[in-house]
DNA sequence: TCGTTTTATTAAACCAGTTTAACGAAATTC
DNA sequence: GAATTTCGTTAAACTGGTTTAATAAAACGA
């Protein structure tokens, strides 16, 4: 049951490099074999502030929520779900202790790979370079569109767009992580939610 | 002159270049042909909306600020300045109209790659695909510091914090700039600037 | 250098969201 | 399934930023 899912995921992993690039099926296979299954539980924690952040991350399966706490108060950056690739990155890239957590909101399945194994086969295969290359413009134009919602002025505008745009994340995510995303209070989320008449 | 001066700036884009990866150097000199230099004036756009963006750039020297207009509101989303690359990347990377304003703020030097020599050059060799990749994940960390600090709390932290990080664009660019920049009215920032007492 | 335009400041009325706290409803745990 | 914890809503007092408008100061152009 469990490898079968295990089969299940690897495919996806496999549809979304090829989703970027072409690679030669020998290199992917090969590829493939670094990455590290993990499997999550509500509330656990995949990296806390001050550690080293070894891994590229990819979700199979389940929600992974990225924050860190700004003098005792949660700052929720981003929700990452099925099918995306994800790490705290700056510190990922400058090898610097990491700022952030990264913590399953719910039972969440990911895959692993080191960073030595990526940056290794970048090295090796121009195809890959291809790959992380363009994996990095997503990142980049995932987190544009972050910037973009928090530059809308208002809180309401903000709420809307994210209930437009990830209807699901009401329904798997405690309210308060959204309030925290949208850069208000749980409080001042609820408020506005009667404002506009729950929508 | 004129000649002298884009000498020196080739000099600079060259080493910039080289800062990612190393490159064969007639490759690389190869590659610098490609890029066109403009000569901006204070006001001068690079890129309004509506526009196709098929250009990567690179400020030799000056200031281009990256904004929109919200309902006839200005909102700054960046300023870059010597030494960096820049374009309107969501635009650049899907090929759909900008959204956004580039423009100068001062007199600015700007050099000029086309999207299709860019992408030839990164699927030609592997070197530049590297170069292609750690570009975009400076791109990355670039907006990411700005998500942080759009994300601190209060406008008081993110001023301060601007203050710190990049004191020169309060000498180069008009503060009601800033004040869209930080997500305040011109209004706002010069009441917080007196709260302060200016620091 | 004068006159125009642009930019920054101040004032006053207003408002959306905050903080704190209390309450009730849901979900978890044993 | 009762007890406990977590979560969402409401209320009340407060606050920092907004809007509009008027004024002052600085930058710019002819």
């Amino acid at each position: 049951m469990k490898t079968k899912f295990h089969n299940l995921h690897l495919e996806n992993l496999k549809r979304k490099i090829l989703s970027y690039t072409s690679v030669d099926d020998a290199l992917l296979q090969e590829q493939l074999q670094f990455y590290e299954r993990l499997d999550l539980e509500k509330n656990d924690t995949l990296v806390s502030p001050g550690q080293l952040v070894h891994h590229f991350y990819y979700v199979a399966a389940g929600c992974i929520y990225y924050y860190k706490l700004d003098d005792g108060e949660q700052k929720v950056l981003e929700f990452y779900t099925e099918d995306i690739f994800f790490t705290d990155l700056p510190a990922y890239v400058k090898g610097t202790p990491s700022n952030y957590f990264l913590k399953a909101s719910e039972a969440t399945v990911v895959y692993a790979i080191k960073k030595t194994n990526a940056e290794n086969s970048f090295g090796k295969s121009h195809q890959l370079e291809r790959f992380g290359r363009l994996s990095m413009q997503e990142a980049f134009m995932k987190i544009f569109t972050r910037v973009e919602r928090l530059n809308s002025r208002t809180n309401e505008e903000r709420y809307l767009r994210l209930l437009e745009k990830r209807p699901d994340l009401f329904q798997r995510v405690p309210q308060y992580l959204i309030a925290s995303y949208l850069g208000i209070t749980p409080v001042g989320l609820s408020k506005l939610r009667k404002r506009l008449g729950k929508g």
